[in-house]
DNA sequence: TTTAAATATAGGTTTGACAAATATGGTTGT
DNA sequence: ACAACCATATTTGTCAAACCTATATTTAAA
């Protein structure tokens, strides 16, 4: 039996064993990319079985602190935390809570204006090259005919991020993920059926323009005009359906 | 053999059927709080082993997606989720990519210069009695020096964690959670030593005063002085140590 | 020297069984 | 008739032993 530090039982065996290396990878004694003892050996070492340790390593693998390889050179590993590998795990939470109807649109329109304006500013300021050629691309892609309805929200997404990635700040590209993954798709969902992207490609295209010339309050209402315009579209598009419906 | 939609093999077994189920509860194929078939059922029905099937559960049971019980009315249930079962996540994944120095302090104080500003305008608009309460009391907690120094850095988190709360907004609390639970520990953690809680305390009543007479404004000098004041104390801290080692 | 095959080592999967928890339902005593 | 209690069935939790599969290393042959 696998007691913790309080000599008191909590959870299941694999739950205590997925916490206890979980701790030992936080507090920094498995280092990052450190290999982790084989699944027999830390079976032993628990005094549980390799079935029980494997479940435990599962629930590890898929918060991305850890990944396996199989073969001689193969273990289990500990792996380097990347801002985006969280992107999935705060994606499909968000994603969850915005389908389960835990947010309206207006919350969710306030927080983009809010956050996005900050990066907005600070990319305003300290936007590179890179990002101004990554945000050109996207609206080259937008304005392009043929690009596709998923093609077009897939490319707003990016669009954002490298508005992100401008601002030169990892904690708040950290932050914004969970606005970029889930956020914008949501809002974009309802809007891109009306087929109104000319607006939206003109409108990420003063953006664009604002922020490369460091003009961080044209960039700002730019942006506001765009979340006006999304919003608009929605209240748009739910009349028409409470039309619809009605008929 | 478990084939995705192309027809190709993408991971392990496990991983696969762990992606199914959770796109299944993703588009709401699954509904909340409603039971999965028991373990050798989803064994049966999807070809594979229990251990196998057990394996999946539990990458979802460590995303905060479903939850097991025993017994004859036990069997495992798509877990509702709540914003607060995100905290932990989000709060490891940060404190790992700080604990490996991805962040430096500047980056830290600006990205909570400019997030929580906005959190200051919308709760100086928005808050309600009870969120300023809570703050008052962490304030009353913050003032008593028979408060140890965990309990201090405790509060101070629960004290702009009301601060989020009053700003009324759902997304921008979600997005709140990896700052403040992960950058606000980690910038005090270096503070707290020099035992300067007073000018602290300080600080967050102003903060507070200033949002119960909604005075935006001065609700964000308030934390402009503290981020600054921390800042500043932050690069003593340094000096004082650089001043050690070099003895 | 280069290439290809054998091998050892690791995780991945299966089978089968038993343990532990718990709601259900029947039994017994009042 | 009703209530307390216990047996049982159901479901997850854990264990054990074996085999499969992928892969780096080593070895042998061209």
């Amino acid at each position: 039996m696998v007691l913790n530090y309080d000599g008191v039982v909590r959870g299941s065996v694999a739950k205590q064993v997925a916490d206890s290396i979980r701790e030992a990878i936080m507090d920094g004694r498995l280092k990052m990319d450190e290999r982790l003892p084989t699944e027999e050996e830390l079976a032993r070492r628990f005094g549980i079985s390799r079935p029980t340790v494997r479940e435990a390593l599962k629930r590890l693998a898929a918060q991305n602190l850890i990944q396996s390889k199989r073969g001689p050179s193969g273990g289990t590993f500990v792996m380097r935390p990347d801002p985006a590998g969280l992107s999935g795990t705060i994606t499909a939470a968000a994603t969850l809570l915005v389908g389960v109807g835990a947010f309206d649109i207006d919350e969710i329109i306030t927080a983009r204006r809010e956050t996005e304006a900050i990066c907005c500013r600070l990319a305003a300021a300290n936007r590179k090259e890179e990002e101004l050629a990554a945000m050109e691309a996207e609206i080259t892609l937008q304005s392009d005919s043929a690009t596709s309805d998923e093609e077009f929200c897939a490319s707003d997404v990016r669009f954002h991020r490298a508005l992100v990635r401008a601002s030169r700040n990892g904690p708040l590209e950290l932050m914004m993920y969970t606005v970029i993954e889930a956020f914008i798709p949501i809002t974009n969902m309802i809007v891109v059926r009306m087929r109104e992207r000319q607006q939206i490609v003109s409108l990420h295209r003063d953006m664009l323009d604002a922020v490369r010339r460091s003009d961080a309050p044209a960039a700002i209402t730019a942006l506001e005009r765009l979340l006006d315009y999304l919003r608009a579209m929605y209240n748009a598009t739910l009349t028409a359906r409470a039309a619809r419906s009605a008929s």
